[in-house]
DNA sequence: CGCGCTATTGGCCAGACGATCAATAGGCTA
DNA sequence: TAGCCTATTGATCGTCTGGCCAATAGCGCG
């Protein structure tokens, strides 16, 4: 027992590059889901992979692209992650309303609040967002119209349907660093009652479809 | 002309403290709505008034509470800048949703969507943002009210109709910093589409009611 | 007119940030 | 097993931040 996993471990460790890069956009996108975009930093990132700062600047020679690489993976992760293809409309976007509405939706909540403010300072994570909102929005029309194909959704623009749910969640998410609970439970049924309206479903419709 | 307003002012002016304080704060607000939060440091809000950095923190020993202040203040003066009292509950929250939707209040979307992520990091900043909140809440719930009363609007919930309004505002000021235009037109529209829904009255009335 | 109170300044500190570069050492290959 | 390629390190720089404190000078009062 002379040399275990120490605590002032200091032996160095050779990566194969691809290897190394992908470690630490995977360390980059744990700390933006879980402590914020701003708390990348090269001496962050790399404590939390057990490397020297100046390794994640050879890696990532700006350390804004590394901000918005991770936002990107972040976004993408979850989205890739909570969407079943499976099932009918209704039960999809029954099941991805509620997804939003519930607490285990903060973090990512989070993440796109952070990055939609961070926009305003970034200009190429501005470019990002756009990018990964339109992959939001293709997402949700196709659910959107699978349901108005079998008449289970009835509105004349899906489109603008989907655009209205999605701003919906947002509009959620802006609530999401907020002290105590809100004022009216309104707020907390805003995106199934915003889907609901914009769906043209009777109101309870996508409650009643979470069996 | 010997001693004119030359760029290299150096002459030192001595005011009151509540006056200074007061500029101060003036200029702290300014950089909030025009810069963005995090823009409020010491030295760019010395630079501003002429002064020297170390008088701002003598005046505000905690820089954080400066950045608070500033956001209260910012939110206090929009909202007692454009809340006509006067008019028919219709016409009034027509023009509160016009404004709302219009790119003039852009930079009071910014300071919204930068207070709220910015209270993850800073929870006295997510208290006043709070106390700001329940204060919109009532100005609008007065307008709602009073339009329930006279039968302008019908909905069985006042508050519950006052917090979707609201939670729209949000959602569509969080696209504030994106780049180009929306997707579709339902998004510029979006918190008068969710006004009418929220408060019973049929689609396109808010519009109309803008002569 | 001159004195004293205090608003204001200048200087300085420690810490965190991104970035750069020569020196080092890990591990594959011959 | 010896050696080379390069992934990785350590050290250092310049800049920004908030915060602190003694020294200074503006302005009102006597």
């Amino acid at each position: 027992m002379s040399d275990m996993v120490s605590s002032l471990e200091a032996r160095r460790v050779r990566k194969q590059p691809d290897e190394r890069r992908a470690e630490i956009l995977a360390a980059a996108a744990d700390i933006a889901l879980a402590e914020g975009l701003e708390c990348i930093t090269l001496r962050a990132v790399a404590e939390r992979i057990g490397v020297r700062p100046g390794l994640i600047t050879h890696y990532y020679p700006s350390a804004e692209d590394l901000v918005i690489a991770a936002f990107v993976r972040a976004a993408e992760s979850e989205r890739d992650g909570a969407n079943p293809v499976e099932g009918a409309p209704l039960a999809r976007v029954a099941a991805f309303v509620r997804d939003m509405e519930a607490p285990s939706s903060d973090p990512i909540s989070k993440l796109w609040l952070n990055a939609r403010h961070l926009s305003r300072f970034i200009p190429a994570l501005a470019e990002a967002v756009h990018e990964q909102e339109k992959l939001n929005v293709a997402s949700l029309l196709a659910m959107i119209e699978g349901g108005v194909a079998d008449g289970t959704f009835r509105c004349e623009d899906p489109l603008a349907a989907c655009v209205r749910i999605l701003v919906a969640i947002d509009g959620h998410g802006a609530y999401v660093n907020d002290i105590g609970g809100f004022i009216h439970e309104a707020y907390g049924c805003f995106v199934s009652d915003t889907a609901e309206w914009a769906l043209g479903l009777a109101p309870g419709a996508l409650a009643a479809a979470r069996d």
